[in-house]
DNA sequence: CGGGCCATGTGAAGAAACCTCACAGAGACC
DNA sequence: GGTCTCTGTGAGGTTTCTTCACATGGCCCG
């Protein structure tokens, strides 16, 4: 008589948190509570669905096709729901809003907000995550974080403030990677797209001055960067990283760069209303100069300009 | 540091679940629970949303507009989560799969289904909410019951069986209702329109032989017949609904018809495979006959074809 | 106008689900 | 081999959810 037979819905929403994040204990820190739990509801979720969801050792997990098809569908999902529900007004005051895109948030700047926290304790600070265009007043956005062609820092209605240059290069599995693999070898292998930036590897063989791009075996389009990045983990095949977004998963191996990375035509840069800019919002731009600078740069990259071997 | 405040997701699918049938005893039958369990799921959504769901005197209760706002973005959101969610093969024998539209199989077949059950208690039957086209063999389904002009009774692969009659008029709250509406008075109220029957108003003015319709106070559309019907018993505007829709809340005193209904130019149809439909199949066709004939009519019309006082 | 009916609100207690803590196992890296 | 990181798990406590039974309030009908 039930209409719908829906999954327990907690154990639905750790999973997803599981697929942004790819690491439990990652998802645990966004819900608030420990690895086990989170380790708990995805196993109750995998028996109540019969179904895999994650694969590999323990100490480099990984999700199954099904998982990453589940989680694609639910991140959307969820989205919508926090959209449509109302939220309280707060009683602190109004923190900072800072619009950023969701994977650049997850990245980049939410790993590094403490740092921003233990310098301005008294500047809340609350991540709007955003792919598209925003108003400041409408959206009451203090400050935004975008991806900018390099020259195009004029705005009419926001001062454009470029505080990190844009590195980016296939990367893959370790498994489908080979010492010396070459531009021929990676260009053969299924490629990993996200529909939040289609222009990825086009972008990326106009800096190698390659004009076409061989076809590839196969390709597959992801709804957002992250997911992309998990199916490259994964080992579906490879995509174009922005330094920025997979410098940890290359730290810690769950992703290689054989090609290494190149300067791309863009830069991320920090977007403020053109007057009347708070404070507040300064301080965070001045914030983001400095950490931008700080970045470790990508290594020197292993396929240059001149292509192949 | 998290990502979303989501509130409680058991609430929300219990709120989901009232919205959709418009009453907590129904939603905790769906969900399997008592309706206190459920009042106390809205209630908590209520207090940590901080924004009234409900509203009216407890034997006739309404959402208001944020409730149905919220439960409107909801309900493609838990369809989502469902569609994406594999499901384990059932032990059982494999259900006879009637495809059927939601709000049909909401307010008509539903509760008349534990009868079919009694004089076939060896066919299990699994309704499939669908409002599109279908294929037998693609989506496993043995018989389709959808809406078809009077007429339209020839099909390639299917054989068109008609069951029921379709009478549709306009409906509102008690309150927005005088004694001796007018025609003039119902098309002066804001209408409210859904996506899945766009043509709902142009139908029944045809059927009063009145070519134009004036334009109204206001329009809102809905994406599902059920959330229309809930919008004009919260006294949101004036809806045209079908006879087998809004006949139990007519009969409860939500809605008032004070126009009465008049006959549609479609009839509701049982869709079979034209070869091989399976004796379960058939079986289920005759019960819809049966039922089909053994359904209340409409009052007699207060506005007939004359249109208006 | 009073009794019957229907749907929801609610107190208290029991049931279920969840979370944490602490430790174990398994790779990876040096 | 030692150490670090990440996940799996047993036991036990805590929170949350449900149920049952009854109360409340509106509607209908005679």
């Amino acid at each position: 008589m039930a209409r719908r037979q829906l999954p327990p819905l907690n154990a639905l929403r750790a999973f997803e948190a599981f697929g942004r994040h790819g690491r439990m204990t990652l998802a645990a820190e966004e819900l608030c509570v420990t690895h086990g739990a989170v380790s708990r509801q995805i196993r109750q979720l995998e028996d109540h669905l019969g179904v895999a969801l994650t694969e590999g050792p323990r100490s480099r997990l990984r999700m199954t096709e099904a998982g990453l098809k589940l989680a694609q569908a639910l991140t959307p999902a969820f989205d919508q729901i926090a959209a449509a529900s109302p939220r309280r007004a707060p009683d602190g005051p109004r923190p900072l809003v800072v619009s950023c895109l969701p994977t650049f948030a997850m990245k980049w700047l939410i790993p590094r907000l403490p740092g921003f926290q233990a310098t301005h304790p008294e500047i809340p600070v609350r991540v709007a995550e955003s792919n598209g265009p925003f108003d400041f007043k409408a959206d009451g956005v203090d400050l935004a974080i975008r991806m900018r062609p390099i020259g195009d820092d004029r705005s009419d209605d926001s001062e454009v403030t470029p505080f990190m240059d844009h590195f980016h290069g296939p990367v893959m599995a370790p498994e489908r990677a080979r010492a010396g693999m070459d531009l021929a070898e990676v260009l053969a292998l299924p490629r990993l797209l996200t529909r939040t930036f289609v222009e990825s590897w086009s972008d990326w063989a106009l800096g190698l001055a390659v004009e076409d791009l061989p076809a590839p075996a196969s390709e597959q389009e992801f709804d957002h960067y992250f997911y992309m990045l998990e199916a490259a983990a994964a080992g579906l095949g490879v995509a174009i990283g922005p330094w920025a977004f997979v410098q940890r998963d290359l730290a810690s191996g769950r992703l290689v760069a054989p090609l290494g990375f190149i300067p791309g035509r863009s830069r991320i840069v920090a977007l403020t209303p053109i007057e009347g800019g708070s404070p507040r919002a300064l301080a965070f731009r001045d914030w983001l100069l400095a950490e931008g600078a700080s970045t470790p740069l990508p290594p020197q990259a292993a396929c240059d300009s001149r292509g192949g071997r």
